[in-house]
DNA sequence: AGGGGGTATGTAAACGTTTACAAGTGCAGC
DNA sequence: GCTGCACTTGTAAACGTTTACATACCCCCT
């Protein structure tokens, strides 16, 4: 009953050419004369012909497709830079394949068949806390696909890599704290040996140490980046005797966590603490009270690391390593809302 | 330099067998005997070899991926159902290909290059608001990709279809106001076309209908499930002479949209008016106050369509319309948080 | 007239699998 | 000893493209 899909034989036939012809039409058309260019369009709208990809990947010797492994697809984090992704990814004719990498056990990551299977031209990873040695084995040494960092990287894989500001970052919050008077800042961490956690829990330091603050180890809490970490902190905040009268959080949503948790309690933000934010998510704006936060620019840092990975994909792998892996950073600045206000009474 | 990537026939040729053999080893084993088998699994291991699935694609004619249609990639709502989706199908061995709809320009939507290509075994649509003919004429006629409906869906298409009590959601919602006294309730639902907005107010009318409640017009506002429209509906409640004292929303987004902006203008939820949304994001239970809403199995949700489309993949293509085509949908319940409260005063 | 350089096309061999078909073996039943 | 069957394996033809190479033609120059 149901034919096979029409093919480029097909399209040759009606249009009297050979499918040499046909196919140079279609990849090369600068090869072909105008007049038979027309003839095979012409053939193309009459047999209902399409392309088929495989087969022309399978030529090529290519897969026409690209993996982003995300760290948690949960997090709101994420989606904008994977729309930055897919963006510029679909103008250049590549699938994008999104894995979700956090482990189904404590020590078992998830790698989808077509991972290890090599199926994908290229690689981004979002996720720095993944093994070495499960990111550079997989598949035959001559196989490795060409991979970008993108937000996290892993410190002694050396890669092209785009990132944030995240000291400058965490430097605005701490000066802004400072500025509305605030001497004692705590900061909530992300998961103790992420690389965001660290750069951000240095660039803290730094700017306390700069502004001429204490920072005081029983005023950073660590957390892992999510709600429930933030929730986590506030207890802790509660409980001590000796309270920072200021945060500033390595994400958003560790910020939100956290004021849910004291107004559960009671605690109102920012009359008795305020609290900065990282990331500058949609809700941010949208929070009770609206949330002081770093902005990062998500779909441009999406936008840059497929970029990135295309150029990288382009050059033969003998020059690949010919110049310093490229590093870009991109600006963060803070975006002021209502979660933070200046210091109450003397 | 870079050999070329051990193949199919490598492997025959260590193993001593013909390349049938390997092939049969590896997708049929129980056809070759275990010595054989035996030797085989040894040769891969020697070789390294890695099976390349374009080409297993391109002889069995099928591409190994489904494509999933969402309406906004940004919207958190959506992540839990596509880690259910990605679940099921990669252990079935299929790529997920995850495609944002949200037209670029307003009567413009965006198809990549792989889906007009039917680059897909199958398809799972998320998004109700897509044109009947996009999703119909796409490819040949005779190449149409299964395709199944999850959430959101169209009428007048008729494909296995997942969604979720939506009359009952907006029945518990209505029945737990009443039950704290509320009788002025109004509703902020989505896009005024939208099948979820449709079900969900209807749901509505009907509750208050059974509760002896009145249902205003003038007490529903449109929105677009966004967290901006809920902001939008909360200056339009301010600036209403006679306010609902509760209202239900369409989506928590609108439902936290909506209570922003009444805290920027000094109105307190629930002392002022109580708020239920609808989804039951990770969020709403951090939200100031936690969010009363209606949960949705969203993993389940993503789980169950793709066990739909999986069936419809397997039965052939004939067999498609003999029977009713099959509905489920998954049941909801409602949360009890904080951002709703008796009626104050008589 | 012969040669050189484009330009436009065709021929046919890949790309790496799967699978219909054929063929070989061993064994049981007669 | 022959037939038939079950079980393993091999042979070779697909799957639908792309592309190196060959060819044909036209035009211009000497």
């Amino acid at each position: 009953m149901t034919r096979r899909a029409p093919s480029i034989r097909d399209v040759a036939l009606a249009a009297g050419v050979s499918t040499a012809t046909v196919s140079r039409t279609l990849s090369a058309p600068e090869l072909v004369s105008e007049k038979t260019r027309e003839s095979v369009f012409e053939a193309i709208r009459e047999t209902g012909y399409r392309l088929n990809v495989t087969a022309r990947n399978l030529r090529r010797r290519k897969t026409g497709a690209i993996a982003v492994l995300v760290p948690n697809l949960s997090n709101p984090f994420f989606s904008r830079i994977l729309s930055g992704i897919a963006e510029v990814m679909s103008e250049n004719g590549f699938n994008v394949l999104i894995t979700d990498t956090s482990p189904l056990s404590p020590d078992e990551h998830r790698f989808p068949e077509y991972f290890s299977l090599n199926q994908t031209d290229g690689l981004i990873v979002l996720d720095g806390m993944l093994s070495r040695d499960l990111l550079l084995n997989r598949g035959a040494p001559e196989s490795r696909a060409p991979m970008v960092f993108a937000c996290e990287w892993i410190e002694d894989i050396a890669r092209p890599r785009v990132s944030v500001d995240n000291r400058e970052g965490s430097a605005l919050a701490v000066q802004h704290l400072a500025a509305l008077g605030h001497r004692r800042i705590g900061h909530i961490g992300g998961p103790p040996d992420n690389v965001l956690t660290i750069a951000r829990k240095q660039g803290t330091r730094d700017a306390l140490q700069a502004a001429g603050l204490p920072c005081r180890a029983e005023w950073v809490y660590d957390g892992d980046f999510t709600l429930q970490s933030g929730a986590t902190a506030a207890a802790h905040w509660m409980a001590s005797p000796d309270r920072p009268t200021a945060v500033t959080c390595a994400s958003d949503e560790m910020a939100m966590g956290f004021i849910a948790e004291l107004y559960r309690h009671g605690v109102s933000v920012p009359a008795e603490v305020s609290v900065v934010g990282f990331d500058d998510l949609e809700i941010a704006a949208h929070f009770v009270p609206p949330l002081t936060t770093i902005h990062q620019p998500r779909a441009d840092i999406g936008r840059a690391a497929a970029r990135m990975l295309l150029e990288r994909m382009a050059t033969p792998p003998q020059d690949r390593n010919r110049e310093p892996v490229p590093q870009v950073v991109l600006p963060v600045a803070l975006v002021e809302r209502l979660s933070t206000a200046p210091l109450a009474g003397p």
